[in-house]
DNA sequence: GGTACCGATGCAAGCGCTTGCAGGGCTTTT
DNA sequence: AAAAGCCCTGCAAGCGCTTGCATCGGTACC
């Protein structure tokens, strides 16, 4: 019943058949507008006629085009990351290119292996949302010729395009905000990244010049999971006076806590308010709707593509660095 | 500053350094056994010394083995696939693949141009967790020696491998559960998809034998989203006399929707029930925890690539439809 | 001492494309 | 009418690996 096992058509056959040579035929895929109409038609139908599919692998080793973008994310599980990733998946097929995912792990453990994985596949760029923190790593990404874009934060010693936006900058803005709102004993839940940690110093900072007593702040281990928000409303509950308003590393961790306050009596944001971060979908659709900072994820992706479509083109790219910015959304938790 | 760029090392340069031919340092790689140790450690010392990294896109024409699996999901925004993707890919990256991402969208619209993708680079595997429909694209996928696995559900006439549960089980388990609880009046919110579908057509035909009227059956769009279960509760709300557990197709249904409800002053489960569908990690944080049906995905996806490597290793298999069941968790909402 | 065998390595022919260069036929310019 | 230019196509030399087959030195066995 099984068919033998028809060998692959090649370029050679779909040539044969529509009368052309192999380079044509190629031609015909990478530069469509230098094939004659009536030669196109031709290859057209043979191309039908045998069923052909490129074989990239062939193609990617003589062109040295691989037309893979690996994607480098800690995880995707209960990812902010993934209306970045979404967006550039979407925007980069547009180019014909494919998304290579490679997940760092917790802690970026993985992410030499998989710089590994993406140099042998010979990707054409690299994304990175997670931070290399090794130097030896950055500076063996930099002798390549691979475009490197290092997205959602802003680095010191970038490696190559950056495209993100201040922590530091979000951390005062929450600060500026609740102060101005009145709240006098804010608590800081901050997860263990980088960046998060950068958001609490910018908080911090801005704080000072509040003259309010300093933050309590705690820690919240990553991964970002729903069930740590019951860890983060046991330690706030002890605290005596209460804080007026607790600052979250993420929405879900927001509408954790909110959903722990609600089912222990306290009302929110009346007895105490909440902010979270990432303005997920979850943060406007909670009752009630949770104050959190925006950022544009699928924007960073499609900006990231766009870098990489410049470059492509041959244009040099001066603009290395791209803020894409924040927005405080003021909702009804805070 | 920028150093000239240099020439990319490769197979040779370290074979000429080790004092080998270039066969030998590609046995190195791929049959690590057959290389007598001595010249192993001269070829790793150029290795080393070279900063050399295969060149995959070489490798895998001229062995026909990409190290590439395609893996092709709706989404990833709010997946229910995610921990099976996350699974997949730490599961592959021990055998040295690389996960090639995929995002069909919505319906499944961007399949075929997918699979054109997942073909021309020559994809060991594919692996799907949206529904194929096409019969054409199904065929023209049998036709080929790639292993295809399709996860998630049980089609009815399988490309190759499955690994999956039956959603009809689901559904009649589930009503099976509720009745025994003594609830008479259900109502349904199922999204879109076919599988949806068919834990409803499960719920329905169980149902039927309870004698009770007919539960009353709504439409949820996909994707899915938080923000529906507004949609769903404003339905629910105007039902006279109210129903007395709503099954919503998902986990982030059900939390939204026992979110509106206690918003507005009903109380979960006295008044109303709630189940959802996937045993996400808020289900069991959620106040009162939610009443699921738990699926392992992360199993799901170990055990498909637990298949590829069977077959790679040149077993036949013969189990082509392996079943990993689901377990309906019974919490406090229901 | 001869034969058989085995482990380790080298030789060289591809794998299926891309692309610089060249050339043939037309049209345009002088 | 010749020269110049342009459009389209073909030739063929790679791209950097893998692997079947051959080779070679050694060990085991009779």
């Amino acid at each position: 019943m099984t068919n033998p096992p028809a060998p692959i058509p090649k370029l050679e056959d779909v040539a044969q058949r529509a009368g052309v040579s192999t380079a044509t035929v190629s031609r015909f895929y990478n530069n469509p507008a230098i094939v004659a109409p009536a030669t196109a038609a031709r290859i057209r139908a043979a191309i039908e006629a045998t069923g052909y599919v490129p074989n990239l692998l062939a193609g990617g080793l003589a062109s040295n085009r691989s037309r893979l973008v690996a994607v480098l994310v800690p995880e995707i599980a209960q990812s902010i990351f993934n209306d970045t990733i979404e967006a550039m998946t979407a925007e980069l097929s547009l180019d014909g290119h494919v998304v290579m995912l490679g997940l760092t792990g917790t802690g970026n453990a993985r992410m030499p292996e998989l710089i590994d994985a993406a140099l042998s596949r010979r990707a054409d760029a690299m994304i990175l949302t997670g931070i290399i923190t090794d130097a030896d790593t950055r500076e063996r990404l930099r002798q390549r010729t691979m475009t490197v874009i290092e997205t959602w934060g802003m680095p010191e010693d970038p490696i190559d395009i950056t495209v993100g936006f201040s922590h530091l900058a979000v951390g005062s803005d929450v600060a500026r905000f609740l102060h101005g709102r009145g709240y006098t004993r804010p608590m800081l839940a901050v997860a263990e990244g980088a960046r998060a940690r950068q958001r609490r110093d910018g908080f911090l900072e801005e704080w000072r010049n509040t003259g309010h007593k300093p933050p309590v702040v705690i820690d919240v281990p990553l991964p970002t999971r729903f069930g740590h928000s019951r860890l983060v409303w046991r330690q706030l509950a002890q605290l005596d006076p209460l804080p007026d308003v607790i600052v979250c590393g993420s929405d879900v961790l927001a509408q954790g806590v909110m959903i722990e306050a609600q089912a222990a009596g306290i009302r929110v944001p009346d007895q105490l308010a909440v902010v979270g971060f990432g303005n997920m979908a979850i943060a406007g659709d909670m009752r009630p709707s949770i104050t959190t900072v925006d950022v544009d994820g699928a924007r960073i992706g499609r900006e990231a593509v766009a870098v990489l479509r410049r470059r492509a083109s041959g244009e040099r790219i001066v603009q290395k660095v791209i803020d894409v910015g924040f927005r405080l959304i003021a909702r009804e938790s805070a």
